[in-house]
DNA sequence: TGGTTATTTGGCTATACTGCCAACAATATG
DNA sequence: CATATTGTTGGCAGTATAGCCAAATAACCA
């Protein structure tokens, strides 16, 4: 297939957007730098999990992090994203077409 | 968490595009309607593959489809997921952050 | 040094996804 | 009707992902 590693590189982006707590985080994050402890406190689930969410983001390149004494903060590397949620929420406002 | 089936619905979206196989299927689809037969010869993957992997984007509510004699055509139900793929290339342009 | 806080890593089980094959359905054509 | 063509569905084996706990790391403070 038509240059493969590319393709993989891209989906491999758009996976790691594809989780509702990473999503969650992602949008926080337009609004600015957070720490893990703020991100798991919007999520929920246990630290540990929000680590590895927050893992598969900066594999994929999403966002990056800065450590500051005991916290580490995480930041959008790109803003273009935004337009996702909007675009994102046109699909699901068509209805699904769920079969 | 905030809104959780909204998240899902929107994770369910993004997640869709996260295969290459798929993305390729989008990218062609942004040209136009393509028979399950043309997207097969596309991505090189068994046609059963195909046919699941287009009731993936199907469920997700980015394509739809109409039957015409033997062929059944899909077609893009949400033109903005073109911007995806250039913010998704600015996002690798950057260096993908892998650790 | 010893203790506390914030985060990451390893390991495990459960669940979901992928891709192939075989079987089935629907439509066209001889 | 028999047969070929185009897609879909069921099922299975292999792989990847999710989420929890426990342990490890790192930075801070007493």
């Amino acid at each position: 297939m038509l240059n493969d590693l590319n393709y993989k590189r891209r989906a491999q982006v758009l996976r790691a957007l594809g989780h509702p707590s990473r999503l969650a985080m992602v949008e926080a994050l337009l609004q600015g730098e957070k720490c893990v402890c703020d991100l798991h406190d919007l999520v929920g689930s246990d630290m540990s999990t929000v680590s590895k969410h927050l893992s598969v983001l900066r594999n994929a390149g999403l966002v990056d992090d800065r450590k500051e004494g005991l916290k580490v903060y995480y930041r959008l590397r790109v803003p273009c994203v935004a337009k996702f949620f909007e675009c994102v929420d046109e699909v699901l406002g068509m209805g699904s077409g769920q079969r």
